[in-house]
DNA sequence: CCCAAGTCCTGGTTGC
DNA sequence: TGCAACCAGGACTTGG
């Protein structure tokens, strides 16, 4: 499941191959993925502009296009972006544009269609404007989480998804950040003392991080724009190891549903 | 046949 | 009582 760590993973890719290079010509787009604009309408919006410098809030990747065009892009569950060679078969391709050169292609693939390219006349405020600051190099800290759980009787792994707290967590790293920081997902987000604040605010960072450096987690589908797997899946500690040992304490890791999201965790070292 | 995922949407509940 | 804030759960999609 791209992540803030798989996503930034393609920021960075695509910001290094993509400034200053036009998208030539559309070649396909399925207007299911499609929002803000209609698929005969997207050639003459952006073929011809060159791209700026790629950013990212939370999951969301923004791509601007000269002419204060914008695309941008969530993948959803199995959302890929690939730059790929010209005469690549690619399966499951949501949106294709050739770029200049016209040696390879800017691909959007996506297995289950939970992805979304957005084309925007101007800055894509209304869909990036409900989330909270990056989870990863956000401007927070232990006293902003503080002020978010307060109050709330929300089990603590439906906090950390919800991306207008903090953009960028999902159900993989929600786990990981959980077993990082000894609290249950089950929790009432209130409740956590000082202390529990602090760590889960440091988990949150290094977990992300640890994300990031490891190119993401490809326990399903996510690769990067080059096709290749990140090593994440190697390093987790929770996410999916139900009945396997806690690398603490032995014990076997147990599975709930919190928030409508499967959880794993240890019912001893996470209190 | 059912599960997994992230986001959006709906409808119900809580609390001031 | 009224209202906003909050929270749970379903829809969407399709391969395993």
């Amino acid at each position: 499941m791209p992540e803030l760590p798989e996503v930034e993973t393609v920021r960075c890719q695509l910001d290094a191959a993509l400034p200053g290079r036009e998208i030539v010509s559309v070649e396909s787009v399925d207007p299911f993925i499609l929002r803000d604009a209609d698929a005969q309408d997207l050639p003459g919006l952006i073929e011809g502009r060159a791209f700026g410098s790629v950013t990212r809030a939370g999951k969301f990747l923004v791509l601007p296009l000269q002419g204060d065009v914008y695309l941008t892009i969530h993948l959803g569950m199995t959302g890929q972006l690939l730059i790929a060679p010209r005469g690549a078969e690619i399966s499951h391709v949501r949106f294709s544009g050739l770029l200049h050169g016209g040696e390879d292609r800017l691909v959007f693939r996506d297995i289950r269609k939970f992805g979304r390219l957005h084309v925007t006349l101007g800055a894509p405020a209304a869909r990036l404007s409900g989330l909270g600051p990056d989870a990863w190099i956000g401007d927070w800290d232990a006293d902003f989480l503080r002020s978010r759980l307060n109050g709330r009787t929300a089990p603590l792994k439906a906090f950390l998804l919800d991306q207008r707290h903090l953009a960028g967590i999902g159900n993989i790293y929600a786990d990981e950040i959980l077993y990082g920081a000894r609290l249950s997902p089950l929790r009432p987000a209130g409740t956590l003392t000082r202390p529990e604040t602090e760590r889960l605010a440091r988990e949150i960072r290094e977990r992300l991080g640890e994300g990031v450096r490891l190119r993401g987690c490809s326990i399903s589908d996510f690769v990067d724009t080059e096709g290749a797997p990140g090593s994440f899946q190697d390093a987790l500690r929770a996410y999916g190891r139900h009945g396997l040992p806690c690398a603490s304490c032995g014990s076997p890791l147990v599975r709930t549903v919190v928030g409508g999201r499967g959880a794993a965790f240890c019912r001893y070292c996470q209190r």
